[in-house]
DNA sequence: TTGAAAGCGGTACCAC
DNA sequence: GTGGTACCGCTTTCAA
């Protein structure tokens, strides 16, 4: 009953040529006469052949598939990355299977697991900033690994932002549009808010006490806790309000947008300036449009993959290298331009033309 | 100077026992005594071994990984999906692995041609719904395919929903929150939405007149096509506009809602209540938690696993099923409660209570 | 229970 | 250029 599938021996018989031809024209089509060639394509056209992929990577000692293992999918940040890394992938003639680690432990490990059992040519990572240590097993048995979006310790290929760079142009844009009393807002349990803190410190000092500075620590990075950041700062007098906001993520900045904009008493950005940071597609429906610190997702994406093709293909001469990006400024409708600068924002925003916000 | 990777033989070796030993702890383990056993897996643990799963594939003539591909990754609905079949599979001791057509014929053609090239266990599919017909040649040579949200012509198990039904539920609720005058808004290019258009026609013709539909074509199901329908109805006079809106999709409710909010004129859902569709997580960080159709992603994506998994164990007496879900209506703060019900919003307003919206 | 040997479906190197 | 053949690493059957 059970119809077995062609081999590369039926097509061989099936084309009246010998096993390794087939494998040429498959491998090698250079190495064939054009008329052995079109004899065999025709062979598994007729055959309905479909090479093994588990035999050829057996055989051939090495899997034309790269693994790309992300902490978060609904993160659309972590889709960027994947979409670089696939078009990389494609460049070179590789394909990429993706697998989500949903932020779980046990789920980051038994995928790496799985990937190592099943011979992938790499794998791109981009972990859990406090899952870093399960890197240096798989690279100490030889497994090709390129992190991305952290650094772990040891010889690895990483790629990453500069967080503390973002943090420091983030509050730099607001002060630049004219902001004096900054709010900064995040979950300091992240590695790269604290990071993202300690530019916007630096560039607050800079200002020479010109500027001032308060931290709000916030449970997460979610919509929800911007509408609480969204309470306090309502709750405030007009003189202990802070005219402008770094938020730990796109979302939080979302919530704080739009809680602001339904209260109606604050106008954003003349009366608070709102940057976020990830150019979160999420956050891509705000009514006000959000500007934000984008990390060139994609660009990260790519650059890992390769990074990890360069190392496939040149296992002998590939040297380990940290490539560290620097944050993007996309300037949108919810800070204020250059104080003095004529340019619009980038984006006008959308909908507030009719009704601008806050007069309603 | 490249160390060759430790094989079953190795293994053999170390432990001082036979080849077959060693496959057989790996794979019968209750077949071995306890003490050879422990000898070998502790030649495994000293030697680094990683079972090479091309290899065992090979041998086996089955692979344990299902691959998951749809249609477009960024839609949280296929992130649901991959869950649930992610849960089923490993319930079932299988791994699986994700890719992203990115609503592009190329990528998902080429993602199907690798996942039978590796022989995988199955594919789940969740295609572009202009796109089933790559399924049938698929079947054809022997591949395990089970279709997710939509049913292609053949022989195939498939698991969906039924949309007619929900566009005809969605209405109902509208209407038992006392709308008379509802306007449906989506993109007919969507197969989903004419058939959710269907159910909602229904049920405005079982009220016998008593209540009245208006349609109205959008470009897309996006936030902005949500604006734009705002923009409409705005315009509209008091006794002109809609009481009730069915969104096409949440993010086209989350626009709609959003601009409501920001114009202040109309309070939802006292006078513009809206239901969206899909359950989108994009769309959680709305304002007012958005009434919506729910299709229970993650039990769809687990049930399709369930199929493929039994058409994996069972091929012998497996059989096709068509699944057709019913969609979960999931009441929060954008449509009103039935009339008369006592009971308040299943999702209190987040924001609102203090200071309710249009009252600005 | 354990061990030996025959594939699984290709690739790649070798002579012809 | 083409054809023969030795593996790749593991599973599985069969004897011992």
């Amino acid at each position: 009953m059970e119809e077995r599938q062609p081999n590369v021996a039926d097509v061989a018989r099936a084309a009246g040529v010998s096993l390794g031809t087939v494998s040429n024209v498959l491998n090698n089509p250079a190495k064939v006469t054009p008329r052995t060639r079109s004899k065999v394509e025709a062979a598994i056209a007729a055959l309905g052949f479909v090479r093994n992929g588990t035999a050829r990577s057996l055989a051939a000692g090495t899997s034309r598939t790269l693994a790309f293992l992300v902490e978060d999918l609904t993160n659309t940040f972590f889709l960027d990355l994947a979409k670089g890394a696939e078009e990389a992938a494609q460049a070179a003639n590789l394909n990429i299977v993706l697998a989500n680690a949903d932020s779980r432990e046990d789920k980051q490990r038994s995928y790496l697991d799985l990937f190592e059992e099943e011979r992938v040519a790499g794998i791109l990572l981009a972990p859990r900033q406090d899952l870093l240590d399960q890197v240096a097993p798989l690279r100490y048995r030889g497994v090709r690994v390129v992190v991305l979006n952290a650094h772990p310790p040891g010889d690895v290929c990483s790629v990453e932002t500069d967080n503390v760079r973002g943090g420091y142009l983030a509050a730099q844009h607001l002060i630049a549009g004219g902001c004096r009393r900054l709010l900064f807002a995040g979950a300091h349990r992240f590695p790269a808010v604290v990071d993202r803190l300690q530019g916007t410190r630096r560039a607050v000092a800079e200002t020479g006490g010109e500027v001032t500075l308060e931290v709000m620590t916030t449970d997460g990075v979610t919509a929800d806790d911007g509408y609480e950041v969204a309470t306090v700062i309502h709750s405030r007098s007009d003189q202990d309000r802070p005219d402008g906001v770094i938020a730990g993520a796109d979302l939080l900045a979302l919530g704080l947008v739009q809680a602001t904009l339904v209260r109606g008493r604050l106008r954003v950005p003349e009366d608070l300036s709102v940057i976020g940071y990830d150019n979160n597609r999420e956050a891509w429906s705000s009514l006000v449009p959000l500007t934000t610190m984008d990390q060139a997702g994609v660009q990260m994406g790519r650059s890992a993959a390769e990074l990890i093709i360069d190392e496939l293909r040149n296992p002998r001469e590939h040297e380990h290298r940290r490539i560290v990006m620097e944050p993007i400024l996309v300037p949108k409708s919810s800070t204020r331009p250059l104080v003095g600068d004529p340019a619009p924002p980038a984006t006008p925003a959308r909908w507030l033309p009719e009704h601008a916000p806050g007069q309603a």
